[in-house]
DNA sequence: GCTGACCTTAACGTGAACGTCAAGGTTCTG
DNA sequence: CAGAACCTTGACGTTCACGTTAAGGTCAGC
């Protein structure tokens, strides 16, 4: 039994995925992903595993918000891991699996620092939002109790009325 | 005593929030900001809370990584709870502040599912790239220990030496 | 009151991330 | 073996987010 993993043409990968078909020619020509393989005619053929990496490409642009290029580079630190873990397997010298190891260490830890400090600012921001909104609820509950918490604390004498539209 | 609140030029801001002079000119262009007065030879000057709000807009394009439109919706929904609160504290029609306040909230609303979705790819980003770690440190602990865990499960024969560099 | 350092607006240039033809080759379906 | 529907590789156009002159006005110190 072949595998035979049903491989599909660009315009269903870009239904699938979300993308247009050029975005993954695009991504394509900047050396994002290559397809699994090609036809006989020339087209670009794409497996499951093509999808996912598709997916993952669009879901750190669109929902984590990182350029092509950085998005590149953790791409490219995977493969580094990918190459690594072969290497590892065909060594028996311990320096060097050692050597191996620190790398790919380096590596997680330098993806995992960028995004914590990206979540961190993230987090700001929630907490900010939140309190925000806290306040308006506790107005909102106030109001609805019947007591106008300060209507008009100090008589506000004309706010100078700027001349903005 | 006159408030007299210190205002800078625009190099200073730029030095200031790590921005450059033509990118703050930018985003007054495209309404983003607008310095607290002008010199009467029409130079910008800015005071304390546009720094605030410039390095905001930095901290939200660099840190999280949102656009600059999105940012403008985000500012845009600031100044619109600016407004409300105005409007709140001159009306006592409850009616009219209940309006106001689930207007308010549902703003808030949104921009919290705005950055609840982009935290949540973030944190299953940060969690896979800790199971990496968690990993190699398992990998890198045992071979400190002295047995080396699978060296060689299967007898990789010649890894077809691949041409690359 | 005159430099020199700063500022203004206006305009064109640039790199990233695609969109959009154009001119042709490929695959499937009847 | 047509024809439609898809694909290919260019190549040029577009939007965003600024960078970079250009041509002049302003401000602070001497």
């Amino acid at each position: 039994m072949l595998p035979e993993t049903t491989l599909l043409r660009i315009q269903d990968v870009a239904a699938d995925t979300g993308l247009t078909t050029r975005a993954i020619r695009y991504y394509e020509e900047i050396g994002l992903l290559e397809p699994a393989a090609r036809s006989e005619g020339a087209y670009r053929l794409y497996d499951e595993s093509d999808l996912e990496r598709l997916r993952f490409i669009r879901s750190l642009r669109d929902d984590a918000g990182f350029s092509l290029a950085q998005i590149g580079q953790l791409l490219e630190d995977e493969r580094a891991r990918e190459r690594n873990r072969i290497r590892l397997r065909s060594t028996t010298d311990r320096a060097e699996r050692r050597a191996l190891l620190l790398d790919a260490l380096d590596r997680v830890d330098r993806q995992i620092e960028t995004l914590e400090h990206k979540k961190a600012r993230l987090d700001q921001m929630i907490d900010d939002a939140r309190a925000r909104k806290a306040h308006l609820d506790g107005h909102l509950a106030a109001l609805d109790a019947g007591l106008e918490p300060h209507a008009e604390p100090a008589p506000v004498r004309e706010p100078r009325q700027e001349p903005g539209r």
